[in-house]
DNA sequence: CACCAGGAATGTA
DNA sequence: TACATTCATGGT
């Protein structure tokens, strides 16, 4: 299983090469950007980002000290901003609460992602997001997409989360820049060959189905 | 026009 | 535990 997961990894990135995620400047973007693409279109959430930084909203401090209906009304055009806009209030203070990414940094992966995932707002994808792009731990991070790439290949058919995700952790090194690389480009391949395409013609993976 | 996008919280059984 | 509903804008 290792083989093949790694071998799966090389012909993605032999076709679609690195794709350079997070797609942020800083961390506190990368935070931000992690809630605000939550079930929303990633051409969305640069807009939102966009307005973000016109209004010099788009730091961790900045969100902390702003109005909260400034924010809403810059990350309208990423949806559900109601939610999302108390979603960054509440990790704003919870980065200022805990001393910013110098001193939660010191916390190991595990109890990290816990602290997380106490934030209202903060689920499983967007803590292990975070974890991953902005904190550089090893966390192997599940979307949508990557339950349906694996099925779709007929690697693994679960719908857990935390199963699929120790579906990779334990079969790969637990390697930051691989464990970036492969979510990134299993959201680019997903996003060809896993939506309308009922079959998978020039797939890299053709020839494993 | 319907459907979905790099989810999460909340409620029900 | 398992499933349904709600949140909202913009692209296809």
């Amino acid at each position: 299983m290792r083989e093949l997961l790694l071998e799966v990894f090389n012909k993605l990135l032999d076709r679609y090469g690195k794709q350079h995620w997070w797609p942020a400047q800083t961390k506190d973007e990368v935070v931000i950007g992690a809630i605000l693409t939550q079930n929303t279109a990633w051409k969305n959430v640069e807009k939102a980002i966009d307005n973000l930084k016109k209004a010099r909203l788009c730091s961790l401090n900045d969100i902390n000290k702003a109005e909260l209906d400034l924010i809403k009304e810059a990350i309208k055009p990423a949806g559900f901003f109601n939610q999302k806009g108390l979603y960054l209030k509440n990790v704003a203070t919870f980065f200022h609460k805990h001393g910013g990414f110098d001193q939660l940094s010191k916390f190991n992966a595990s109890k990290l992602r816990e602290l997380l995932l106490s934030i209202k707002g903060v689920g499983r994808e967007t803590a292990d997001s975070i974890l991953l792009y902005a904190f550089e731990k090893p966390m192997f991070v599940v979307d949508a997409y990557t339950k349906k790439f694996l099925k779709r290949h007929e690697i693994l058919t679960s719908d857990d989360y935390e199963l699929v995700q120790r579906f990779f952790m334990e079969n790969l090194p637990k390697d930051v820049g691989l464990f970036n690389e492969y979510h990134a480009l299993i959201v680019k391949n997903a996003k060809e060959y896993c939506r309308t395409k009922p079959i998978c013609r020039g797939c890299p993976l053709e020839d494993l189905l």
